[in-house]
RNA sequence: GGCCCGUUGGAGAAGCGGUUCAACUCACUAGCCUUUCACGCUAGCAUUCACGGGUUCGAAUCCCGUACGGGUCACCA
């Protein structure tokens, strides 16, 4: 059997975005899974559009997620270079060779008259703006030019996707398409098909939106009689509106980056993106990177968008959470309260007990500043429901029992509140939900919160006594 | 507009010709547990699979049409 080889092909412009990562992350799943090579090949063609630090901020992210690479620019496997700036003399080689074949032609136009030529065949209302062909067969000149591929007549392209089974387009519906630009620099469509044969690659898993890409690519490997890896087209990630997720959409957050910096978890978001446009046969979704690597299946790739539920990241992110030590969660929690300011001057024991009020509902780093701040230092309010939890009889001696022990408590520690208590509760003959509720709902105003003595601790001796007043004076 | 693709509950999403086929997950509701809250556990939640026709003994599952949604038509990737 041929070797598993798959790629991922990113073009340096700029963040790793969460499309990219889960195309990136099937390719990786598909490698693992099948004992073959991931290849991370760096798509810089577009020399305007290039930033400085992409391809470093990609490939460090790549990383955070536990997507590690076999062969890339950092890691010669043989197939070099990885980057494809620096194959320039192969693509020129290959589009030479398609000149002399007579599959290709030199095209002099203008971006601007191109551009005109496109208007003019709108306003006659064609279907087709396609390449006129104005230059095939004309005299070689010593002037700039870009190289086209001759697009065959009445051809059929045909492939068989491993997500969308056959598809195929006709030669007829693509113009003639540039291989080579103005610069020497070859388009995406070329270099790819190039570098996916000298690559050795076997199966290309991306986007749907590439999927009319194919037939070019095809047209290519054919010309040179190369073998055609299997492609597979994923469905794309599309937001609540049904729409492909654009980077300018604000309503969910892009970047990988920016869920590092918001203190998510990268196994959780390893395991929500793989849940993206798949489905493992399996009843527990929260799985292991392990996990989905054993239960990857190719033909578990959905063929219907795959919508970003943001809920289902945050239920995920806070599983993980959940399994996270004392340790680990401070260090997850603790930037982000040191940056609000909170707890300063306190030791860590502090920080390590005000982390555990607040885990299970925890779910990501940053989210710990206003959890804390709902419940700390929210102005005291009795809610409603609250408010009619406490008419109930003998409700407000229990609280001013509480109120009179607390007052006189020299040790403050949960362990003393907790006593308190029960004391109270002794002494007022009240028990169960009837002692907790009404203190909890004095102290916070809510009928729902942390656990109490642990909430007291927290709020202090000061600010506890000042919100039972205020609770007092209501009833 | 041409060409490709999709349409299953409040949400994600399995199932792709037949006695558990409408899984599973989130959300929601109820109950249990913990002297409270939360966690956790259990249960409930689509007589129905965009709509219309057809094929078939039998269709969410195959075919055709309609509607709606999306992708793509660059010297961008």
């Amino acid at each position: 059997m041929k070797n598993i080889r798959v790629r991922y092909a990113p073009s340096p412009t700029g963040h790793l975005h969460i499309g990219n990562a889960r195309t990136a992350l099937f390719n990786y799943l598909f490698a693992r899974a099948n004992d073959g090579k991931f290849i991370v090949r760096i798509e810089d063609t577009d020399i305007s559009r290039n930033v400085e630090t992409g391809i470093d901020s990609q490939m460090s992210y790549l990383k955070w997620l536990g997507l590690d690479w076999d062969e890339s620019i950092n890691k010669d496997g043989g197939y070099g270079p990885y980057r494809q700036l620096e194959r320039l003399d192969i693509y020129q080689k290959y589009a030479e060779q398609l000149l002399e074949m007579g599959l290709a032609y030199k095209c002099y136009c203008s971006a601007e008259e191109l551009e005109a030529e496109r208007e003019a065949m709108k306003d006659k209302g064609y279907d087709k703006l396609h390449y006129s062909r104005k230059c095939l067969g004309k005299p070689d000149m010593d002037k700039p030019h870009t190289i086209r591929f001759k697009v065959p007549d009445n051809k059929e392209y045909t492939f068989n996707d491993l997500v969308k089974g056959d598809v195929t387009f006709k030669s007829e519906d693509i113009g003639d398409w540039a291989i080579l630009k103005r610069n020497k620099i070859p388009t995406y469509n070329f270099a790819c098909a190039v570098d996916d044969y000298l690559m050795e690659i076997s199966h290309v898993l991306r986007g749907e939106d590439h999927i009319t890409n194919t037939p070019k690519q095809l047209m290519v490997l054919d010309a040179f009689e190369w073998e055609r890896p299997i492609y597979g087209h994923m469905t794309l990630i599309v937001n609540e509106n049904n729409k492909k997720l654009s980077k300018r959409d604000e309503s969910i957050i892009q970047f990988i980056e920016q869920y590092h910096q918001k203190g998510f978890l990268p196994e959780a978001l390893f395991n929500f993106i793989s849940l993206l446009g798949f489905s493992p046969e399996s009843k527990e979704e929260i799985l292991s990177k392990e996990e989905i690597i054993n239960l990857f299946n190719a033909k578990r790739l959905s063929t219907s968008p795959a919508t970003f539920d943001k809920d289902k990241l945050h239920y995920i992110n806070n599983r993980y959470v959940k399994t996270l030590s004392d340790e680990e969660t401070l260090s997850l929690c603790k930037p982000f309260l040191d940056k609000a300011g909170i707890g300063e001057g306190q030791e860590d024991d502090w920080f390590v007990s005000l982390i555990k009020v607040f885990k299970d509902r925890l779910v990501y780093g940053e989210q710990i500043v206003s959890l804390y701040h709902d419940f700390f230092e929210q102005p005291y309010a009795l809610e409603d429901e609250a408010f009619a939890f406490m008419q109930q009889e003998g409700v407000k001696t229990l609280v001013e029992t509480f109120k009179s022990k607390i007052e006189s408590l020299d040790s403050f520690t949960p362990d003393t509140i907790k006593t308190t208590i029960k004391e109270a509760g002794k002494a007022t003959q009240m028990k169960g939900k009837m002692l907790f509720m009404p203190i909890r709902i004095a102290v916070s105003g809510s009928m729902h919160g942390p656990d109490l003595p642990q909430m007291m601790n927290l709020m202090g001796k000061a600010l506890l006594l000042e919100n039972l007043d205020k609770t007092l004076q209501k009833l």
